[in-house]
DNA sequence: AATGTTCCTCTACAGATGTAGTTCTACAAG
DNA sequence: CTTGTAGAACTACATCTGTAGAGGAACATT
């Protein structure tokens, strides 16, 4: 029965996060599934697909159930808890938490234009009152 | 003589950024003097940072010279490379690349102020102007 | 000179990760 | 019923990381 459901931090490897992210796009997955899903990315043992589901199993990241005699896994935690954990820990590491110091750092270094900050404040603005008041 | 010098990818765990962070902020220190620095936050034994040191050396990220018989140790890449490097890691993983879906990612999750990204923009180009002419 | 002190170097070990082979079991096909 | 096959479980191994003890060399001190 795993370990802890989920809450803590939850860092992925590359390798783990691609396995992740076919549990999340395809709901629930047998091993042959995600080793054929990341066939064109990584052509990884089927065994070795079977290693990394059992140990993500382990940390509790992700849940296994029988099928017969086959294992169907899926996630237990969502992309949105791996950003959210992924995001503040190098937030932590790297800006002291302080996420205008991050993003400061992304317009220096030519990740995102200044003026694209402008449209992030539009688009979450629209998106927060659709959510707030779908009005007219 | 090391390897890389530096340039690649460099991503660094939270100890091995602790240590970084001291030769950032002293410049050039010997073992005896990151142990002691780091003494508050992680009370490690002398040759538990001297490894450390030295497994960074081989990666090519700190450089070490004698003086003496003692080694002095001095960062080859600076934190802004670092977080070059980490910051581009986490976007390709978690978001595709998309920086605006990190800055959105921010603000949903309330790291960061919508409003404040205005700031950010002026402090950006407030800094832009310095460089570019600092005139009166 | 003898001894203690300091600091480098080597070796060690546990846990995580990437990678995969071997074994065993149960189901399907002949 | 025999045999192939698929998939789970176990084992294996290299590398990286965190952590540190043991050995050895050089310098200071008595």
């Amino acid at each position: 029965m795993a370990r802890a459901p989920s809450a803590e931090a939850t860092t992925l490897s590359e390798l783990q996060l691609d396995i992740m992210r076919v549990l999340w796009s395809r709901g629930a997955c047998t091993t042959t599934e995600v080793t054929e899903a990341l066939k064109a990315e990584r052509n990884l043992a089927h065994t070795t697909v079977s290693t990394l589901l059992t140990r993500l199993e382990r940390r509790g990241v992700v849940a296994a159930s029988k099928d017969g005699r086959q294992l169907i896994y899926r996630a237990c935690i969502d992309e949105a808890q791996v950003r959210r954990s992924m995001v503040s820990g190098l937030l932590g590491s790297l800006f002291g938490g302080d996420a205008q110091a991050l993003v400061a750092h992304l317009v220096r270094e030519d990740e995102i234009a200044a003026d694209d900050l402008a449209a992030v404040r539009e688009l979450l603005a629209r998106r927060k009152a659709d959510r707030q008041g779908p009005a007219s």
